[in-house]
DNA sequence: ACGATCTATGCAAACGTTTGCAATAATAAA
DNA sequence: TTTATTATTGCAAACGTTTGCATAGATCGT
């Protein structure tokens, strides 16, 4: 606990160096001698130096952050609880660090509506991640317009003036609804709330699936527009079966929070899953494993999807322009279907 | 997108003052005239100014940024992904930012070894708030040596020469214990890991309940000490089962997870809950009411803590001392016992 | 052996704020 | 009126880096 923190100047003189010296050694600039450069950075280590980020951005116009932004219409002035949106930030975070960035954590809250005034022209973040387009994209595209560095997580099918990262989610949609009927359903729901831009092209191949399978039965298709909480699931469910008692067969929920809301109502009501109704989530969060029956639902690459966002937005960065990128989804059969 | 950005000496031009009135009146200093600082915040809503974030700091001396520290022994190259410990993220984030705070999401990683002189000298952060103690605190406690202003969520109950927020995890594991017994268990089964400080006093906790209670049988306990997984939960019920057959009526698990996953053993062995075993967890993640049966936990109140920390920490940067704190838990009885 | 090219380092000027101190104008006290 | 006090504002010096340019050896081709 040395009462006067060293600055570059006083690490410089210690190794008879002048400052420019010294920091181009602690940037690793090719211009120095190796052993020079190698001396100050074994230097800096025994006493523990480490450079005045505040300065240090201050000069170089360049932050190395990168900030992370929930935009989330609800949430506000809440805090987050999904947890498939925490996977993402987690994952995020960890390639944010892999490109020796540091990630400030932020929201609607504090950024304000200005976004590029907040964080570009307040040498805040050189870069921004938005995780979740919203229901209304306004900010996102102001933003876009300003030339902020910029790239969201969303669906990528939706047009806009920015890069999309994410699944390919009206496939998704596709491919759980034509699970379920394989496995049986003809009468299917679609619970979440298709204002959402992911949630709408999921409930597009929901719609797709319903009328272009080709089945001796016809298959019938209802949207059951709701919160997208478990709460709302299991509320929404079980008020359906006390009103108009079982009439489906299978659910396609837009997410795995909801469809666990869902299975909860129906065992509830003792209809046996996957036996009386099959149900299909999204996401795979750690619960689609765990919980009884298992889940079937459409995994997301969130890994994958941490490091293109993150690879993209530093191409961005550095100039180069950049497009969206669609993630391939997969299907994870469990017990409830 | 105006390409040259204003700095604080162009508004000033604007509105016909000096940068240092300029300044004052974005930072709201008394010493300005009502009219003059309310004209010239008028006047820098107008043109989208703000301040760059990095010449203040270097020059205050101050960031206005606290950096929070997953400091996960075994995440360190990993995402985390414990929909509890993302839970307390998002609480201090929405704690941190009513107090005009932004957050630096960090860890281990990226931090090193050297906290103090990472984000503090470094002019990172201006404080710091770890998550978790981890299974070894020398970190914690050089950190908190060399003066860094610092908090910990962790169990306040153990012995630092920092401050810590944290639940009384004795009490919960107490209570927890009892309730099981009082349910008519007999043969307890602790599920988790005691060398991590706060699931020890869970475990001590159950350790008193199972050695105090007055009963006209003997209770019975053992410790099943497992990796803080559900998978690894699963998996070790799972092979108790199959080896030793139900020899236990009770589980208590260090955390939601554990208990879900389980659960999820005994019910795939056709073993009633809580018929034949009761069984809590602790944390009362949002999924402990979703499952079924739905789970009985201890709640923490993460929100308190969450504001707790976040408060303890500014006050630390406002020279005074703090103290740790202990935060009530209580028993959320659903259908596991 | 001599200019030309290259390598390795130092000098000094920014980067855009905040803030102690001085200065002036306005008010109160005498 | 004069002086002491207070309310506002401006001046200019930091804060600690990075980097364009200059410089001085070292290397090289002829």
């Amino acid at each position: 606990m040395q009462k006067n923190k060293l600055k570059l100047a006083d690490l410089a003189k210690l190794a008879g160096v002048s400052t420019s010296t010294a920091s181009r050694a602690l940037n690793d600039s090719p211009l120095l001698k190796k052993e020079t450069r190698e001396h100050i950075q074994q230097l800096a280590k025994e006493h523990n130096f480490s450079l005045n980020a505040a300065a240090s951005r201050l000069r170089a116009q360049r932050t190395k952050v990168i900030a992370v932004l929930l935009n989330l219409d609800a949430y506000t002035e809440q805090s987050v609880d999904d947890p498939f949106l925490l996977k993402v930030v987690s994952d995020i975070n960890l390639a944010v660090n892999k490109q020796g960035y540091e990630l400030l954590l932020s929201n609607s809250f504090m950024a304000g509506n200005d976004w590029h005034g907040y964080f570009i022209d307040g040498r805040r973040a050189d870069g921004l991640i938005v995780v979740g387009q919203g229901k209304q994209q306004e900010c996102i595209e102001r933003a876009a317009a300003a030339n902020t560095p910029l790239v969201v997580w969303g669906d990528p099918n939706i047009p806009s003036n920015y890069a999309i990262v994410g699944s390919d989610n009206f496939h998704g949609g596709k491919v759980a609804t034509e699970h379920l009927i394989a496995r049986g359903a003809r009468k299917l729901l679609f619970i979440g709330d298709p204002a959402h831009p992911e949630l709408s092209e999921r409930y597009r191949g929901f719609l797709h699936s319903c009328n272009h399978t080709q089945q001796d039965q016809t298959i019938s298709c209802e949207l059951l527009k709701i919160d997208i909480t478990s709460d709302a699931a299991y509320a929404a469910i079980n008020a359906r079966l006390l009103k108009q008692g079982l009439d489906f067969d299978g659910i396609f929920a837009c997410s795995d929070m909801l469809a666990l809301g869902a299975m909860k109502a129906l065992k509830e009501r003792y209809v046996s899953i996957p036996n009386d109704v099959r149900i299909v989530g999204f996401d795979d969060i750690s619960m689609a494993d765990i919980s009884s029956p298992s889940l079937t639902t459409i995994a997301q690459d969130t890994r994958r999807a941490a490091t293109l966002l993150v690879q993209k937005l530093i191409a961005q960065l550095a100039g180069e322009s950049i497009d969206s990128e669609q993630l391939a989804i997969a299907l994870k059969q469990r017990q409830s279907s």
